[in-house]
DNA sequence: GAAAAGCGGATAGTATCAATCCGCTTCGTG
DNA sequence: CACGAAGCGGATTGATACTATCCGCTTTTC
């Protein structure tokens, strides 16, 4: 990626990866907003450091999240392969709401991508379409309903990703609940559903995730 | 409310009512983020005279949401008096997702409630159980699929609500589309789908409502 | 072993917001 | 109508959170 002139000295080598390393970790777990200050301590370096590797946390951002959405994109090709649209469907959606649970960064980006992003925007514009296909694909397969188009996959997603904020501390899968009732509304033919694959949240454990601090 | 000794003023009391009536809008317009010198500016009056009305911004949630969600349990008991209990459960739900669409303030507090507001919490737990029974009334109906418990449904309202922040600006009513293939998806009889009564987001919309700044 | 490269973290700069204080204005009662 | 009480405005202080730099010291490299 970087590797322009200078071939860094062996310690800073180092400190670069271990700088990676713990914004890849704290993107995930935190979400965009943490700081460099905080990516630095995590990674066991000063401040400076960080700042004379990345001018800033976009920098960084970007230089981490491009193959994020490669792996996306992997997905949807794969999807794009399968020869049952509708198994396509479902895993594709499945796999890359996982992607999601398993890193905030990643959901912050594609729900919200500020438009400063060029790579990351580059990017969503080079998914869309393979998303755009499959939902297609779909269709024309007969499996999902006529009614329904891509985009309105994408605000699913939107929607199932902010419930999956709220519980993912107290049942990490549970967003798979209403994936599941999603699909029996999505399917072309309704008497085709399946059991719920897992069990509600309780009311207290609903009060618990409703309530903060 | 607050009628304890000292009658104001007639100028104080324009005042106050000025202050709420501006809260009132802003909470509803922006969420319960904005800061009492903004409330206070849009009411027309200087921060000094907001501060000496209300200590600080908590007070005024406590002050107008009491009503608010009065309003939530209205719309409840008014369900649980309707001898349909589907029409019901759909009625309630769609007027309870329409009040958020209204009061961004209203959204924030029934899903994220700091614990902090003691009549806030108070009237949450006054409006749980009516929403589960309505919920158990469409089960025993057998309108309602009985794998479906309340706590779904109010996951559903918490992501719907995130979609409705995203498409407000764009198509205010976008939300209701996925409120209907969530119905369908509820159904127990799931052969008795409707046509959805919203129209997609083109692709151009969703671009613009994913992409920030 | 000396120069270059890198390091750490204290610190300066910036922004946002809560809350107060006090000189001035308005109200309303005698 | 005058005068004391009540209210007013908004500049200002203080707190917090973060970005980014600078410089004396350390490590690497040749």
């Amino acid at each position: 990626m970087t590797d322009t002139s200078a071939p860094l000295r062996k310690d800073a080598a180092r400190n670069r990866q271990r700088l990676l390393d713990a914004a890849t970790e704290l993107f995930a777990t935190q979400g965009l907003g943490v700081t460099l200050n905080d990516i630095a301590h995590h990674a066991g370096v000063g401040v400076g450091t960080a700042y004379r590797r990345f001018a800033n946390k976009e920098e960084l951002i970007e230089a981490l999240f491009e193959e994020r959405f490669r792996e996306v994109a992997d997905a949807a090709q794969r999807a794009l392969a399968d020869p049952d649209a509708w198994t396509a469907f479902v895993t594709f959606f499945e796999r890359y709401l996982q992607m999601q649970l398993q890193d905030r960064g990643l959901t912050e980006l594609v729900t919200n991508a500020p438009v400063r992003h060029e790579k990351v925007n580059r990017m969503r514009t080079e998914i869309a379409p393979m998303i755009t296909e499959i939902v297609e694909r779909a269709k024309r397969d007969g499996h999902l309903r006529t009614d329904i188009e891509a985009t309105d996959i994408i605000f699913m997603t939107i929607g199932l990703t902010a419930v999956m904020d709220r519980t993912r501390q107290v049942a990490p899968d549970y967003y798979l609940r209403l994936f599941d009732v999603y699909l029996d509304g999505f399917r072309a033919e309704p008497s085709k559903r399946t059991a719920l694959r897992v069990p509600p949240l309780t009311v207290d454990q609903t009060h618990e995730v409703t309530t903060k601090s």
